[in-house]
DNA sequence: CCAATTTCAGTTTAACTGATATTA
DNA sequence: CTAATATCAGTTTAACTGAAATTG
């Protein structure tokens, strides 16, 4: 296969490139949810709950390289708003297993228009075929990224 | 044209791996970057400072999408470090451009190696063009989210 | 006893807003 | 006068470490 270039040719500009685009989402994302009393993050915890719900705190902080601590503020400052509320797993009693409260769907209900439009907005002059790229290049990296080891069924 | 699908079909899921990818090589630069003392922001305004020379700490914070004042933090921790300096612009009394310091550039490369060895695992299995065309869709995006008013030198 | 989960306490960094002096 | 820059002060959120209780 011809190597076009020599593989540090874009050297550590990518990583560059997530960092900065990152930052300039979470500026817009803070404009949207700012009047409904949310943080990005506390948004980011929510949408990742909505689709894996009866996940523990722990097990979301592992998710999403912070600490078992850091995730646990959040996510109950998520439950103090009656987002989300949490249980005791019957199987398992230390563990408190996450729900998302009708409330918290509204949320995301309420901001899911407003956050397609920065999406679509950050992808603008793109193909289908190029943003679908884009998603499956940014899941590859996730995977590269994440601890082999983790193996839960959350 | 042909639109293969319809354009919510990747839904405001870009947004969210952008996120993920975020928080993973963040965690990692953590990891790379704690026993030098410098944080992760810290670090990337460094190399923001390393390849534009002169540039003022507001135009800093404009292209990191954060206030003058969290910019000014962050870049007098980096002064009181020794890795960049500040003085008066002549033509500009008010501003203070920065310089990055041979110990500022003498951090860089000790790092650089660490650095492109995570860039490296993020896109293992990616092929040269791979790389390229995530690199190149991710400017795209930060294109895209960037206000168009700026129109500053720096 | 050990590992995982949760939580309490304290600390630090990074973000914000507001206000102020300076200067082009 | 206005806008930009830098900075001072105060606040909040988000991250950390350390420690403790509980449970499997």
């Amino acid at each position: 296969m011809p190597r076009s270039r020599n593989p540090a040719s874009t050297g550590p500009s990518i990583l560059y490139a997530v960092k900065q685009v990152e930052l300039a989402v979470r500026s817009r994302l803070d404009e949207t949810l700012r009047p409904f009393g949310v943080t990005t993050i506390q948004y980011s915890a929510l949408t990742v709950l909505e689709h894996r719900d009866n996940i523990t705190s722990a097990a979301l902080a592992r998710r999403s390289f912070v600490t078992a601590q850091t995730m646990g503020d959040i996510v109950m400052a998520l439950e103090r708003r009656g987002y989300i509320v949490r249980h005791r797993d019957p199987a398992h009693a230390r563990r408190l297993v996450i729900a998302v409260t009708d409330e918290g769907r509204g949320l995301l209900d309420e901001v899911r228009e407003d956050v397609r439009l920065i999406e679509l907005r950050m992808t603008t002059g793109m193909s289908d075929e190029e943003r679908d790229e884009l998603c499956r290049l940014l899941r590859t990296s996730l995977d590269n990224l994440v601890e082999p080891e983790e193996s839960e069924q959350a």
